[in-house]
Order: C-alpha cells, then structure tokens, then sequence
DNA sequence: ATCTGTACTGACCGTTCGGTCAGCATTTCA
DNA sequence: TGAAATGCTGACCGAACGGTCAGTACAGAT
C-alpha cells in the first residue's frame, strides 16, 4: 500500500489512471471501485491494496492534477516580455492545458464544488496559486506602467480566471448556438477575452459611462 | 403523485422545499431520499408517493430555480436606461439573487456538470436564457454606439456570466487572502467588474498592446 | 531449502441505497 | 351510509456499494 506516488509502474499507475478518467467522467460518488478496478484491468481487491481507501485514491488524482495547473502559470509569469504578451500566452497555454486532458480538467472544476472538503481544499489551493500568478502579473503590469493605476487586479484575475473556466465547461455547447459558433476556436476565444480584458486595463483613467 | 408543481401544499412542498436544501448542501448522489424525508418531517415512501423517483424530485427542483433565474436577465433587460447602466444593474440584481439562496445557487452550479443528462441540460438551457439576454444587451449597446463597433458580444457575455459563477463558488474564500478581501463586498465586486468590462467595450478602436 | 515481504485475487460481509407494497386514516362525493 | 379516492406510513426487497480477509504466486535474501 503505497497510497499516491508512482508505484511500481504496474497496476499502481494503471489504476490512477483509470480513476483519473472514471473519475472525471462522472463525480466521485457516483463511480464504484468495482468500475475503476476493471478498467485498469485488476481486481477490485487491488485497489485497496494500493490506496488506503476511495477517498485515498480521489485524493491521489486531485494531487496530481493540481500540480501541474499551478505549475504552468508560474512558469508563464516567470518568462520575459511584456505584461501583456504574457497574459496572452498564458491564457492560451492554460486554455490548452485544460483541453488537453479533457476529464482531469472536469476532475478538477468538479471537485471545487464536492462534499469531500479535503478535495475541495486541495483543488482551491489549485485555483489559489493560479490566481497569485496572474495576480501579481496583472500588478506587475501596473508598476511597469502599462496598465491604468486605478484598475482592481484582483477583480480582473478573477475575471479572467473565471473566462476560462466557463469556456471550457461550455465549449461542447458553443457550436449549437449561432452567435456562439466561432467561439469553438479556442485561439479566438483566448484573443476576444485578452481584447476586451487588456483595452480596460489599458484605457486611460476617465471613468466609463 | 403530482410531480412538480405546488400540490397540496402540505408535504409536497416541504420536500421539494427540503431537497432543494439538500441537494444544495451535498450533491445528488450524496444525498439520499431518507434524509430528504427526514428533513421535509414526512416518510421516505411519501417522497416516492409525490414524485416518481429520486431523480423526478431532482427535476422538479432545477425546474424551479432555472426559470426562477432566467426570467430575472429578461425582465432587468427591458427597462429603460443606457446599456451601461442596465449592464451594471443586472450583474448585481444577479450577484444579489445568488447570494440570496446559496444552496439553490450551488445546486444550479453543479447541476451544469453533473452525470444526469437530463439535470445538466435544464442547467444549461437557464443559462443560455441569460446568455441571451446578455448578449443582446451587448448588442444593443453596441447599434446605439454606446460600445466599439468590433468587440466580441458573445465573448463578452461568457466572460460576464463567468465572472459572476466564479465570484459566487470561490466567495468565501475571498476572506482568507488579503489580496482579495476588500472583494467580500458584492457590490464593490459587482461595480469593478463593470468597470473593467465597460472600459474595454467602450475603449476607442485601435487595437491593445 | 527456507524464510520474508509484496503483489494480487475471489469470496465474502455489513450497510445503505432507491424503490415497492399492503394497509390504515381521512376526505369527497353520491 | 357507503364506496371511491387520496395522503400517508412501516415493513420490506434486491442490488450495489465500500471494504475485509484468507490465501495464492512469486520475488529476493539468508
């Protein structure tokens, strides 16, 4: 029983694996054991042999997944050019991250709403390290004198935050309405948001009405 | 059995009253009709009496909240005013009804990615209703050249509705960061938002960067 | 050759779940 | 007065669940 961690390269993986995809597909309650142990192609048994519990297990997955999404946007911050340029490829490359495993990306948005409060904790801290690195993106920006001083930068990350997460809940959806069809590109998308985002940051200090 | 709708009065109200509650607290596979019973003060076999089956009393209450939240866009909509004024009265009229019923809130928020189809397309139809309303709000504003003539309504308005869910799920953690806790209050939220949003749709043409 | 630890399994357990059903009150209408 | 309909319940059911356990197979160390 190694409980999370890379294990034995076997079935260990296998079964995170499978978890990660079971999981994701459907909420945490509503897939069995039974369900993951034969998609990874092992004995229901096995699973408490290699995770302590269920529980144990979603754990393991939200760990994993969590990691990697903070990971990229403190890397993204950390790189040269303008403030502006990097919210651009950041909001792309995060974009990309969350369609590129489609499930875990579920996983996560889902388990920021679960009755489980460790995985609720630990996908919010997920979400917290995102936004501490647009955060001090956006105030960067600010010092630097590209952005307006009287802009909330909390506010907009969160904005931003919150753009993304909405477009990938509803990307399968986009395509059904007309005047949401172009919006299926998600470098489109990412450009619209970054548009409208970074003309109000940029605008200058007269209030809007 | 009645199944949706007001009926009696009596315990058919209490339990969709209790499940509302509920379902809002935990999600739909956590929460059994025992405890939906015991809540509503009347027997699990009197749950089944009003409604065919666990998922019908589900229904029934995403029912309820989807119209409850939809009519909400369209009304504000259709009042007089500049478009930048009615944009800022329906983000915090919506912010508002939110709050207003947090468990009604959480349940239509989850129900958007729950593994019920039928539960998740009703979510999703309230919120196209207030896409709809949104966008054509945009759009309006952008014929009455109150807006730029070449900003994105439809991204716009996901970026607006993405702005209020996130604001409602990540709400009480607001507090913990200091960065953000000058956010706690809705209508500060509300007016940065709006700020923000407003100066990008009626900033002058020329491209940002 | 034997011992020890680890990976793994099938069979099983207690509990909880959604749902059913026969039957008891109360009301409604004839 | 009585029959029909409705509101409601406790007792019950089969299925599925998370989790356990005794035992097998096999690795490497002594």
């Amino acid at each position: 029983m190694d409980d999370g961690g890379a294990g034995s390269a076997g079935s260990a993986a296998n079964i995170l694996r499978a978890a990660t995809e079971l999981f994701g597909e459907a909420g945490f309650e509503s897939m069995s054991v039974a369900a993951i142990a034969t998609r990874a192609g092992v004995s229901k048994a096995n699973v408490f042999h290699h995770f302590a519990s269920k529980e144990g297990l979603y754990l393991a997955v939200i760990r994993e997944l969590s990691r990697e999404h903070a990971e990229l946007a403190e890397s993204i911050a950390s790189e040269p050019g303008s403030c502006a340029d990097k919210l651009r490829r950041l909001f792309r490359a995060e974009l990309g991250l969350m369609f590129d495993g489609e499930c875990r990306t579920r996983l996560l948005l889902r388990s920021l709403e679960t009755a489980c409060g460790k995985a609720k904790h630990m996908a919010r801290q997920a979400l917290h390290r995102n936004f501490v690195a647009v955060y001090a993106l956006l105030e960067d920006g600010r010092r630097r004198g590209e952005f307006r001083k009287d802009f909330d930068a909390a506010a907009a990350t969160l904005s931003l935050i919150a753009a993304k997460n909405l477009y990938f809940q509803s990307h399968d959806v986009l395509g059904q309405v007309e005047e949401t069809k172009h919006l299926m590109d998600m470098n489109r998308y990412a450009e619209q948001i970054c548009d409208v985002m970074l003309r109000g940051l940029q605008a200058s200090a007269e209030a809007p009405r």
